[in-house]
DNA sequence: CATAAAATGCTAATATTTTAGCATAGTGCT
DNA sequence: AGCACTATGCTAAAATATTAGCATTTTATG
């Protein structure tokens, strides 16, 4: 089994990936939508028709369109997404990388947020066991 | 000003941009030698220069040869790929993408590292105000 | 100081990506 | 049922990315 990682794909194929995964799952107008610069709308569909047969995409069909939605999980692209940023841009240091994080938004973390945040790392301490 | 992020890269030219920003700057060999599937030396050396041009990177002569790094500093690409990941997997949560952080490395966190955490916590408390 | 080794720059071929166009089929509304 | 609308599939052209080769320059070593 060969799994999918962001590293094969093509400029625009990382688009559109993206933004399925943002939006959980999209049809082609949608995705042509969220481009940036959109080309065509056949465009589109073939660039989806070829993610589909790479095995990044699968599809379901609803009434007269395809939904297209990424055949590895968010849940497993999220993790390798967040160990590849921790390996580039924090000598994999998990620790900087949360403490990047707190910086880059703690404007919009209220004190609740904050309180569970500190409840979650009081779980990983005892987990850690 | 344009600032330049990762969006518009082939995806060889993001393979490199990869393995600059883990190792700071970097010469042509060592690009090579972190490359998956490399190509001939020449190949990476028109890829950076072809960089250097679209102002991703920039070089400094070190005796015979050429280290180059990015030109947006680390420090701005490292919020920039936060942001993006928070934004695509995380529906602009920081909450979510922390505690997912924790979950993926925790058997990697030290019961000093996740102390050091808290008190990170509680400076963004303080610095919430 | 001569020569091998290791850089670079440039260029042109090749491969891949990206695109639009056109033919066709299914939906839904009146 | 007929028609407009919105899908899709396929294909081939155009644009871009990727690559290797070769000429040249610089550096280091014997």
């Amino acid at each position: 089994m060969t799994e999918q990682t962001q590293d094969n794909l093509s400029r625009r194929e990382r688009q559109i990936m993206d933004i399925i995964y943002q939006k959980g799952s999209a049809t082609a107008a949608e995705v042509l939508d969220n481009l940036p610069d959109p080309p065509s709308y056949s465009a589109v569909r073939a660039l989806l028709r070829v993610l589909e047969t790479k095995g990044h995409l699968k599809h379901r069909q609803d009434g007269p369109r395809y939904i297209f939605s990424p055949k590895l999980s968010r849940e497993k692209a999220k993790k390798s997404a967040l160990r590849h940023l921790v390996r580039i841009f924090f000598d994999g240091s998990t620790e900087e990388a949360v403490a990047a994080l707190l910086n880059v938004s703690k404007s919009e973390l209220s004190d609740e947020d904050l309180e569970r945040l500190k409840h979650l790392i009081d779980q990983a301490k005892q987990e850690g066991r």
